[in-house]
DNA sequence: CTACAAATTTACCAGTAGTAATATCTCTTC
DNA sequence: GAAGAGATATTACTACTGGTAAATTTGTAG
């Protein structure tokens, strides 16, 4: 089979979306008509498999949120808007999101934690304006924080859906916005 | 030998402790010189471990957050002081916490939800006093955030002490403390 | 002492990540 | 067109771990 590195991630990526996030290399592999060796030897273990994925899933996420910050000026709509545009992007990839979820867990912590730290770093250019914020070691916990508060909070919603994406982003803009202002202010 | 509950529990916190978070079954029933099936017996399974293990460090956790509260009386200082103290209890069991954190993320994702929910209903009580947190989707969606914030930051914080602890108490204060002070406004 | 019941250990199965060894194909060279 | 070298894919395997069934020991009653 042809087997290019991205027809392989494209297959990765459908049959998470339609058998779920339990997939195996097995699964994956047969999935792009191709047998493991050749997807190990293309796309790296199952830790890179993860890593190429996440990358994706993050360029969505990023746009989603782009998209949303330019469709507002008043910084705290902005936040609430981005925050609408992270949840939409993870629904309209449940299965690839709890694949990561559970995947990035499942690997050695020193791999989970460069994960995040790549997150993080997005997230800390994200917010580099702020003059609260030019305490870096702050500026990595909060970017932490958000990370894991997101995750949490999506990872529960996807299970039950027990309120809507709009109330959520919402929720979560009242927890952490007013920090964030805060911060921002200039005096 | 004689494998009471309680003795298999402190194995295992043990072994953890000593040989770090990837402990196998096999490992755990080894060092309280027990064969598998007689963990399996006493304990149930790998989830019913983690709840174990989960459900004392909780209570860990609730004490030390619990000593932090009656130290203070101003609530900003209370809350940072309650970080604090779950920063503490969190160090004082680096492995257990890493532990409980990898297996949980092993699990599959409806035991993972029911072990947050458990942890959620107990910070739901926590602020339960806050006018502005009558809604239950909301109390939930902030009780998940802080839960998620704490989580990742801690893994972060155990695997690089990038900042000290109190600084990192501090900086979470900074983040998460203005909505929750919003939230118990009585207007 | 014998037969049976309870508890324990050994030995095993199932599933999955990852890889070595074997087979196949292709392309060059005579 | 045939033969062989080198690349490429497939099969078959190992290692490890969670979990359990079957075998074995130990204790107890008649």
């Amino acid at each position: 089979m042809l087997a290019s590195r991205q027809q392989l991630l494209d297959a990765a990526a459908r049959v998470i979306a339609e058998r779920g996030p339990d997939a195996t290399m097995e699964e994956i592999a047969a999935a792009a008509t191709v047998t493991k060796p050749i997807l190990y030897r293309t796309i790296g273990d199952r830790a890179a498999l993860v890593n190429a994925l996440s990358e994706s899933m993050i360029d969505r996420i990023t746009t989603a949120i782009d998209d949303a910050l330019t469709g507002h000026t008043e910084p705290r709509a902005q936040f609430e808007a981005a925050v609408r545009g992270y949840l939409s992007a993870v629904d309209a990839d449940r299965n690839l999101f709890l694949f990561l979820f559970v995947n990035t867990g499942r690997q050695d912590l020193d791999e989970l934690r460069r994960l995040v730290d790549r997150s993080a770093t997005l997230m800390i250019n994200l917010f580099s304006e702020a003059p609260g914020l030019q305490e870096p070691a702050m500026a990595r916990t909060w970017a932490y924080s958000i990370l894991g508060a997101f995750q949490i909070v999506t990872v529960m919603w996807l299970g039950s859906d027990y309120s809507d994406r709009d109330t959520v982003a919402a929720d979560l803009t009242a927890l952490l916005w007013p920090g964030i202002e805060i911060a921002g202010r200039t005096d």
